[in-house]
DNA sequence: AGCACGCCGACT
DNA sequence: GTCGGCGTGCTC
């Protein structure tokens, strides 16, 4: 038995804050695993309890540190992590107050530096150990039993008809049972009369009804809870007023641990078909012999079309074998043609050989300019990773945006490849993510969280798009980065990280420059490259890029979205025959309405931002919706302020290109390619592949545009408006302008034929628009680098941002001051602490935000030491914090509002 | 986080 | 007395 590296971490660590926030447990001296273990420590997973809890183990259970076990806790089951054996236990607790492990649901599946790697992302996000096993773990695995209530519906109508001879009683007699009284009342859909009040009182009576409007009358507490608008307190206290009663029966529902999926297997035992068997017995064996001995039960009762019993009794004379067997839920892609190697020109070559002269961990960027080539690099670099029995793992932005990425890798590998994000249903996630542990999976592609893919032996990580926000989180903890744990996990499995974009991020840039001017041979004792890809593949050119003022537009008479030149280019397109991309920075329609005699501006009722506009099609309903809270309504036929019939409609969305493109150009055919048009799974593949069919000549669409798409045939790209992405008040803005706008720019012209670019913007010598312009990435991020310098901003400088909300407007806003003036106190040096201030929309949702920035000179070293200062005082800050107000801390914030 | 429990003021 | 609101403390 061998103990893991992070248990043997947590009893030498002083600050074991990172596993829970509290270090008080220590107060044990753990013991070498021996056979004897009684006791065993479990980190719940429940973040807010700040306690390892103890167990006792079973005598038929072996528990090895590190297994996910389920033990109960409260009224519930959850899940958690065996962290270390206890041979006796503490004064403090009775042995007959501890409770048993119930089971263990996985042993022995991360290895040690696996172990590592989640700790210290734990630690450098300032989270909790248990919060990073949530994601890193398939969902569901670790989930918590659910309490229920149910309502024996078949009783109570079957009581009816008594009951009903009983009515009258009701009226007069309040002496009647209750539960029969009250069925009547609902199947009747009568009220309760006033009199009987004292039946129930609404909360219950709410309950009831919500049982009974449902088939089989069982709901979960916490479904009746978001329900029925009361306080916890008095749900609760009618569920037990109503289970007294005998009216409600509850229960705990076992937690659902994502159990692999089985299924009967039939496996042919015999060669020859022996004679003395009916022919309805012969058809089946015959059936399973051409179909190569073995088939799911099901599938052979279908083909033979037998039935079970006949099969049954074959596998009694011992001809065929049934057992149970896993079945796995994984997406059954079509298969693609095989795809062979392709002609590497120089630079590409020259990439390749550097990454295969690596020998254990070491920090690439690849960075290939639109149209280089890079998959073909990271194909080629993956083929003998394979072949050395090892795997790899790709990230990508957005997997549903890649569709060509994913095949070209099946069409490479196979099915070697699993695909892994969280669009995937929860079995299909835990399948891949069980196939990852076996080996069996041997290339990962995947988002975000697939940094966590737990591949035993890996031997190669890609970062696809490098400069892509995606690979942060933000909304939920951890807040990690995955190019920052790929640069963690590369490193403890000594492995190649390959960073690969068109655009670099300043981060990477920065971390590659000491190389940068002679990366090859790499330099001795470092283990950061810089590779360039500056040319397209087969010597194609970048599309040049025509930079169109849009007040001149306005001067010279133009009121049309579409200036001069775009006209021009899109009939010329037309009449080669030629496809065409139209940039557009938003979806919908327009950004806002607003009543064109009072001025009245549609807002949304739970969020401060106006609402957008959202017309389909002739004759489809005209909605109004809010992007960040989702709220829809239908756009009013009159202004509700004044009357007035006349609506102006600002700002020009996706939809709305669409429309003015069909009213100046209907000979175009346009498909719209945004989250409204995409949003059922495979619909991107589909678009993409009726626009690459030539099924229509102009795709409109928003960010999604930017991301992995290869389509020959497009020469034409029209930026609609670059200067919606060109200020915020972000100091990232910049960055992620230029990155997005040479992305959208690099899709014309990866064809044969010559592309071109049009770039409408009301700032023509914005430097964001220049530097795109002449695609001159590097004159463009070092100034940027000059900016970020000299105001200490990353990646010179470290950001913690501390987000709060709640539905009270002064209650967050005097937390946050309280807040932000602890954190004047932190010993960090050089700290700034910026803010409070409300966010750029205070509330979203119904929730008022604000916002503390923590801005510290110098980048974090290896060992935190800036943010152990932080997570030391960490609960201090998180006291001050009510309930009512949710704190998030943001390690590394990428966008500030 | 759930959930239980106790306290308090408001109302039949 | 009962109901709803609210704060506090515990879960092996």
């Amino acid at each position: 038995m061998t103990s893991l590296t992070i248990f043997d971490q947590i009893q030498q660590r002083q600050d074991s804050s990172f596993l829970v926030a509290e270090p008080s447990f220590f107060y044990q001296i753990n013991t070498p695993p021996s056979n004897k273990e009684k006791w065993i420590e479990v980190l719940v997973n429940r973040p807010e309890v700040k306690k390892l809890y103890t167990y006792r183990i079973p005598s038929d259970l072996s528990i090895q540190l590190g297994d996910i076990v389920s033990v109960p806790f409260g009224s519930q089951t959850l899940g958690g992590i065996a962290i270390r054996y206890l041979e006796r236990l503490p004064e403090d607790l009775n042995a007959n107050d501890i409770k048993d492990v119930e089971n263990s649901i996985a042993s022995n599946f991360f290895t040690d530096s696996y172990w590592q790697l989640l700790g210290k992302v734990a630690e450098y996000y300032l989270t909790d150990l248990v919060t990073v096993i949530n994601a890193a773990l398939p969902p569901g695995l670790l989930e918590n039993s659910q309490r229920r209530i149910y309502l024996d519906r078949y009783t109570i109508p079957k009581k009816f008809a008594i009951v009903r001879k009983l009515l009258i009683f009701v009226k007069y007699r309040d002496k009647l049972s209750l539960p029969l009284a009250f069925a009547c009342c609902i199947y009747k859909q009568q009220t309760i009369p006033d009199g009987y009040s004292n039946f129930c009182n609404l909360v219950e009576r709410q309950i009831i009804e919500l049982l009974y409007s449902q088939k089989n009358g069982n709901y979960s507490i916490k479904h009746i809870c978001r329900q029925i608008k009361a306080s916890n307190r008095s749900i609760e206290r009618a569920i037990h007023q109503l289970g007294k009663r005998g009216w409600i029966e509850s229960y705990l529902e076992p937690p659902q641990n994502a159990a692999p999926k089985t299924q009967k297997a039939v496996t042919l035992l015999i060669e020859n078909t022996p004679i003395d068997i009916t022919k309805r017995q012969r058809e089946v064996l015959d059936t399973l012999r051409n179909k190569g001995g073995e088939l799911w039960l099901g599938e052979l009762v279908e083909l033979a079309k037998t039935s079970s019993s006949v099969i049954n009794s074959l596998a009694d004379r011992g001809y065929v074998n049934i057992e149970e067997r896993e079945r796995l839920r994984l997406l059954v892609e079509k298969p693609t043609e095989k795809d062979d190697n392709k002609q590497l020109n120089q630079y590409q070559t020259k990439a390749l050989e550097t990454i295969q002269n690596l020998a254990g961990y070491a920090q690439i960027l690849l960075h290939g300019i639109t149209g280089s080539g890079k998959t073909e690099v990271y194909l080629q670099a993956i083929a003998p990773i394979l072949t050395a029995g090892k795997s790899a793992l790709v990230l990508v932005p957005e997997i549903g945006l890649t569709p060509q990425l994913t095949d070209r890798f099946r069409a490479r590998f196979g099915d070697r490849v699993c695909v892994y994000h969280s669009a995937l249903s929860d079995g299909e996630r835990y399948d891949t993510w069980r196939q990852m542990l076996t080996g069996e999976a041997r290339v990962i592609i995947g988002t975000r969280s697939a940094i966590f893919a737990p591949l035993p032996k890996l031997g190669l990580i890609v970062l696809d798009e490098e400069h892509d926000s995606s690979f942060k989180q933000t909304q939920l903890l951890p807040t990690y980065h995955a190019r920052t744990v790929a640069q963690w996990r590369a490193e403890l499995a000594d492995c190649p990280l390959i960073l690969g974009s068109a655009t670099p991020s300043l981060e990477a840039w920065v971390n590659s420059r000491s190389n940068r001017f002679n990366d090859f041979p790499p330099l001795e004792n470092s283990d950061s490259h810089y590779l360039s890809l500056p040319e397209r593949i087969a010597s194609r050119p970048l599309p040049p890029v025509e930079i169109v003022d849009l007040r001149q537009e306005l001067k010279a008479g133009n009121r049309s979205i579409f200036s001069r030149s775009l006209k021009a280019a899109l009939l010329e397109m037309k009449a080669k025959g030629q496809q065409g991309i139209l940039f557009v920075s938003r979806r919908g329609h327009s950004t806002f309405v607003s009543c064109r005699s009072c001025g009245y501006v549609m807002e949304c009722p739970h969020c401060d931002v106006s609402l957008s506009y959202h017309y389909t099609h002739e004759g489809a309903a005209e909605l109004l919706r809010c992007h960040y809270c989702g709220h829809t309504s239908r756009q009013p036929s009159s202004c509700p302020d004044c009357d007035s019939l006349y609506f102006k409609f600002f700002g020009s969305g996706t939809q709305r290109v669409v429309q003015e493109l069909e009213k100046e150009f209907p000979s175009l055919r346009s498909i719209r390619f945004d989250s409204d048009t995409t949003r059922t799974k495979g619909s991107h593949r589909e678009i993409l592949e009726r626009f690459g069919r030539g099924e229509a000549d102009i795709l409109i669409g928003t960010q999604m545009l930017t991301k992995g798409i290869d389509l020959a045939g497009v020469t034409l790209v029209g930026i609609m408006a670059a200067d919606g992405s060109l200020y915020h008040s972000d100091y990232r803005s910049a960055e992620r302008a230029f990155q997005t706008l040479t992305q959208v720019a690099g899709r014309a012209g990866r064809g044969e034929e010559v592309g071109r670019v049009i770039l409408q913007t009301y700032a023509p010598e914005h430097p964001v628009v220049r530097a795109v312009q002449y695609h001159d990435y590097q004159s463009f991020v070092e100034t940027e680098l000059e900016d970020r310098e000299a105001l200490s901003y990353p990646p010179y400088g470290s950001l913690v941002s501390i987000r709060l909300s709640s539905r009270d407007e002064t209650e967050v806003a005097s937390t946050a001051k309280a807040i932000a003036d602890a954190c004047l106190d932190l010993p960090t040096p050089n700290l700034e602490v910026l803010g409070p201030a409300p966010a750029s929309i205070v509330r979203v949702a119904d929730r008022y935000r604000w916002q503390i920035l923590l801005k510290w000179n110098g980048e974090k070293d290896n060992n935190f030491t800036d943010l152990s200062h932080l997570r030391l005082d960490w609960e201090r800050l998180r006291r001050l914090c009510p309930r009512s107000v949710s704190m998030l801390i943001d390690v590394d914030p990428i966008g500030m509002d």
